[in-house]
This record gives structure tokens, C-alpha cells and sequence, in this order.
DNA sequence: AATGAATGAGGTTTCATTCAT
DNA sequence: CATGAATGAAACCTCATTCAT
């Protein structure tokens, strides 16, 4: 960011450029979210718009940020702390998955097909951390497994499974599936590979 | 396609140009493929490339038809007909394709990244059918099951999920997961999915 | 350049672009030299310049290799063959100097003052290549001297001083100072250090 | 100049803009030298600037006078009254040239590389009327000539080629030249010039 | 007086597509 | 049919200057 907002009037502005952002993409997809467009959406010149941020990319990263924060609070909010099954635990996060790449007018779901050409590491770390975080609190609490020794491993695999398949579904638009099913098929899926025993089989 | 090339020199000219979309996919990112570039190293004009394609995104789809080609001819030459086990049989798959991936200069690596952008129906729908194929034979083979109910559903699944971690795989580089790792993991995960009886489970 | 002109009409293109380069320098001054400006005064698009240079930076550089093709040119016109004395010779060449300077409007002149803008040494290399060539043929014509130990050294000298010196003379402007009296000037200075025997003084 | 500041703050606030100008100058040229970059290093805000400044231009032209005055006062400092040879006074008078193009890291060598892009003239006058005065008194005092009819010619000449040459070989940075074989050079030329009787030749 | 957010014209460059030859 | 020169809208980005606070 070229200059730290110092008025209060700066930070909104700053915010008000990345909604703007947001609100490109979900009209125009990646590409069409033009720095002309942003700027115009957000109410200011273009100019304003290099005065809080060194390039388009600092703007889009900035989004990512933003999104990586949504994301961690949203999964915060989520009552993992009744302790219902795995399989249970599984499907809320699915869902919720799904309600995401729904929301904000299929924002998150247009982020999610550029994947490779934006700066996803900061969602993905959150998210896998996250993901870790509570895998490793279930297993403790319901095995009594301190540790499954390839659950970096799965965390990947899974995060990335389900994250790329939702997307798709929701992309293909074709009635032959519908979400619930996805739904039912990545948790039976998920929960297979989670409670498999590492040892059993090579 | 403006044109159905009936002539030899004609069929000739639009391979030579689908090859030199790709080449240059390899060469400069999908980005970096313009039409210009593509008529030049396919050695031909752009007025000439205009004559065969109504559009640059009629390039790419024929380009996209060809990789549903060669992907499917490539399946087809592996051996199924052995019947080795399950296990066997998805490790086989998944290595080939980590193959298919890093094959062509990673042609397929940029491809499947920017998949959303790209005509992929076709693509998809080949793999698809594919594995619906063999499974339906598998199963019926090996479980005399005549039919698993969601077997639509698994392999839509299981062929995105496997798809998209294994590109987030090579595209991360990371020394964190090795290749291995992966292969294993999602052989399990998908193992233990599709043996799971799809009337036990909700 | 990125396309080699290949028809007729492109090579006068090239000419024409160039040109135009020469003349919006002329009449805006280096700064004033913007893309769409020579491209218009091309009477061209400005998609139409960069078929034919990579970068304004290109284009600049073929003006001045340009130049330095006329200048070897213009120098070369000049009698030499005559063996004048060297007074004469290097009055007839400062005076070559201030006609260049103040020929096509004022563009020559308006380029050494940007000098160290511009990438100068082809220009450079010829001027000095030159004045080296017919030095190195005086001295051994009329003195018999094989070869004045820091020629290279007089020759940067005498080159830097004159053409700056006839620069700043055009730019100021004031009536103080004529130009035969800067001419007589030179004459003297050069002169006298171009006949200064090397191993007399330290 | 908008205002005369004629209190201390105000004084202080022109000295550290035209400070921060010649900073900015040197860590990124003159190009780089913009407005609100050269407010930021002097601590103000670029309103600050337009209050002190009408114009970039203006600003310029204080950094200017500034030179002039430095330069003057170094010139002064000079230990002229010694009476040493006119071999020895225009070496050292080189040397502080060189000296001065290569201190403050670099601004003077930027200054005069854009001679003609900034409003030099009050520097130029510092120096040449610098010149002219020790040169008057020690051709008096030496040679028992009241003046050289041209001196204002040659005075002219020398500083500009000296100028300039020093400025050329400090630009092109190439091995072939030492500073010690430029600076004798200079000295011959300048020397042999300046002794030559301003009649004997035309 | 001082601030610094805001401006916006204008710069360089790209590329899918057309059309005269 | 083939060519490739030409187009031009539109992208990203900069910076001297103003003006509401």
C-alpha cells in the first residue's frame, strides 16, 4: 500500500476501493474488474486509487486478504464446540462451503475458478490451518489420537478436493446433480479418508 | 468453425494451428498466446488463421477437442483388461495423470489451471464418460453389482477432486508433500470411497 | 525492431515514423515526442508504430542511428583530399558543425542538449571514429608523425568540447558573443592542442 | 517565488524544500524528482510546497540559485592569491571541477547532465564571471596585459568544453580514458589556449 | 497556515480483428 | 485463397496541481 491511511476518510476509502473491487469481479469476472471500472464503482478517480495502492495487484491482494479474514471469522462463528460426530462436523463445513461460493453474488466462486492466477496463499493457509486446527481437537477429543501422522496430507487433499468440486458443481449448472447429493457424496468421501487408519494400508 | 477444411493442405493448416495454439500456451502462458503469435509459429498469416477460425476462442476450442482426443486415445491404451485390483487400477489412473500433467512442457498443467476460462466441457465430459465406463465394468466384474446407484455422482467427484489437488499439488512446489504422498493419499480416498456400499451411509 | 518491413510500403512506413519522431521532437521538444503524436504525424495509428518498434525507446534509437548515418555521410562529403592545413581542415569541420546544428529546424540541436538522455554512442562512435581517421591520415600526411601517443585522448576532448560549446553558443541566445568569434575560438583552442607536441608538457 | 518568507519558520521551511529537492534529485534523477515526493522527504505536505513555491518550476530555480551561491563560495575558498603558474591554477581548477562533479553524491553530474532542462543561466553567469575576474587579474598581474581583447570569448569556450568534456567522461564510464589523462589533457588545451596572443592568429 | 486526499489528462503499450492488395 | 499492414479501443499507471477541511 503506497500511503497508510491516516484520516478516517482514507480508511474508508481504502475499504470503499476493495468492495469496489469485489463488486467488478462479480459483474465483470477477474478481467473485466478494469482498474478504470474500480475506481469509477468506488465513486473516485483512478488516480486516488494509486494513491492507496502501488498496483492492481496490491488492490487484489488486498481483497484476498480481506476474504482470508471473512473466511476465518465465518469459521470461527461455526459451533464447533458441541461436539456432534465427525461425519456431522463434516457435512456443516460443506455446507457452509457452499453457502459461501453462493454468497456476495457468486464472488468467492468466481475468486475461486482464478485460483492459480491470484494470490491464494493467504486463504489457503487460513483455511488449512484452520482445517488442521480442528481436525487435530476432533481426533484428541473422539480417538484419543494425539496425532495421525499423515493429516497434512489429508488436510490438503480434502481442502482441495472439495473446495475444486463444489466450485465445479456450481459451475456446470447441468441438472443432472444436484448439491445435495455433492454434498452427501464429498462427506461420505471425506469422512471414508479421515477415519481411515494411516497403518492399514500403505 | 467459419469453414470445414475438405481439402488436405486445408486439414493441415488447422492441425498446424491448433499444434501452434498449444505450442505457444507452452511457450507464453494462455495469456501470452495471441493471434499473432500463434499464425507466426504456425507459419501462416493471420489473415490465413482468420479463414479456418471464426475467433480466437474457436481456436481454442478446436484445440480443446483435440486434447478430448488425444486424453481419451491415451486412456484407452492403458491396461485395463488386465482386472488387477481396485487399488491398482485408481494408483494406475492417478499416476497417469501426474504423467498427462507434467507431459507436453505442461501444456496441461496451464490448461487445467485456467480451466474455468476454457472450453472444457468436452474435456470433461471425455474423462467422465471414461471412468463411468470402466467403473460400470469393474464393478460388474469384480462385485457383480450391476449398478451403484450414485456411481455418477462418485465419479463426478472423484474426477474433479483428484483433478484440481493434483494441479494445486504441482503448482505449489512446495517441499512440504511429496509427489508420493499425494499419489497415496488420494489412491485411499478414493478407494475407500468407492467401495463404500452406497446404501450404508446417507 | 519487431517486424521486419518486408513489402515496399512497410519499409516507407519505417522512413515515415522516423521522421515524424524527427519532427515532433522539432516542433514539442524531446518530452513533447509522445507516441500518439508521431504516430499521427506518421499519419498512422499508434497500433501501427509499435508493429514496427518494440518501444519508443526503439524508435529513438533508430533516429539516431539515423543521424549518425548522415552525419558519417555529410562528414564524408566534406574535402578532405584537398590537404588543407590542419587550421583549415578543422575550421571547415567546426563549421560543418554549426551548419548541422542548425539545420532540420533545430533538431540536431535539440538532440545533444538531451544528450545524455538519448542513446548516444552510435552517434558518438562515428564522430569520433571519423575525426580519429582523418587526424591519424594528417599527422602522417603533413608531419610525418606515425602516431600522436594520446590521440584517443585529444580526440574526446576536442569532439566533447566543440559540439557543446556550439551547443551552449546556439542555446544562449545573447548577441555578446558571435558566432564567427566562437568559431575563431575553437579553431584557435583545437589547433593549438592538436599541435602540441605529446611529449613536450606533462 | 510566491512569498518571501521573512520569518525563521518560513526560511527554514524554503531551505529544507530546496533540500529535499536536491535529495530527491540525486536518490532517484531528475525525472524522479516529483513534487510529492520532494515534499515528503522535506517532512511537509505538497500544499506546504504550493504555499512556499508557485510551480515545480520555481522550486527548480531556488535549487539553482543555491548551486550558484555553493559553487561561488567553493570557487572562493580556492587558494587563488598564492600566484602559482597558469599550468597549476587551471589543473586545480579542473580538479575542483572534477571534485565538485563527483561530491554530494552525484546531484552536480545529475545537474549538468539536464543542463539544458534546467534555468542554468544563473550558474553559468556564477561561473564564467568567476573566470573572468581571475583571469583578468592574473593576466595582469603575470603577463602585464590589461586584457585579452577576446577573453569573454575564451572564458566562454574553456568553461563550456572543460564543463562538459569532464561531464562526458565521468558519463561514459568506459576504461579507455583515465580521469589523469583527461585532466592533462584539459590543462594543454585550456593552457595553450589561454596563453596564446590574441593577435598572432585570426 | 497547513494538510493531504483528490483530480484527470495524458503517457506507453497490447491485441483481436479487418480488408486492401 | 493468402497476406500482413493497419486499426483503435482500452488497459495500466503517473504526477503537477488544487481545495475542502
Amino acid at each position: 500500500m503506497r500511503k497508510k491511511p491516516q484520516q478516517k476518510r482514507s480508511k474508508q476509502l481504502v475499504a470503499s476501493l476493495i468492495d469496489a473491487t469485489a463488486a467488478c469481479i462479480v459483474e465483470h469476472g477477474l478481467d473485466g474488474a478494469t482498474t478504470p471500472r474500480i475506481a469509477e464503482k468506488a465513486g473516485v478517480s483512478v488516480g486516488s486509487l494509486y494513491q492507496y495502492f502501488d498496483d492492481k495487484e496490491a488492490l487484489i491482494e488486498a481483497l484476498m486478504e480481506k476474504m482470508a479474514q471473512d473466511i476465518g471469522n465465518a469459521l470461527n462463528q461455526l459451533p464447533w464446540d458441541k461436539s456432534p460426530s465427525l461425519r456431522d462436523t463434516v457435512r456443516s463445513t460443506i455446507q457452509f462451503g457452499f453457502a459461501l461460493l453462493n454468497s456476495s453474488d457468486g464472488l468467492y466462486l468466481e475468486l475461486v475458478r482464478n485460483w492459480h492466477r491470484l494470490p491464494t496463499e493467504i486463504v489457503m493457509n487460513t483455511l488449512q490451518q484452520h482445517f488442521m486446527d480442528i481436525s487435530r481437537v476432533y481426533f484428541l477429543k473422539n480417538y484419543h489420537m494425539h496425532q495421525i501422522e499423515d493429516l497434512h496430507v489429508r488436510i490438503f487433499i480434502i481442502a482441495n478436493s472439495t473446495m475444486f468440486t463444489m466450485v465445479r458443481f456450481i459451475a456446470q449448472e447441468s441438472a443432472l446433480l444436484s448439491q445435495e447429493e455433492i454434498t452427501d457424496g464429498l462427506v461420505n468421501m471425506v469422512v471414508g479418508y479421515l477415519e481411515l487408519d494411516s497403518n492399514t494400508e500403505n
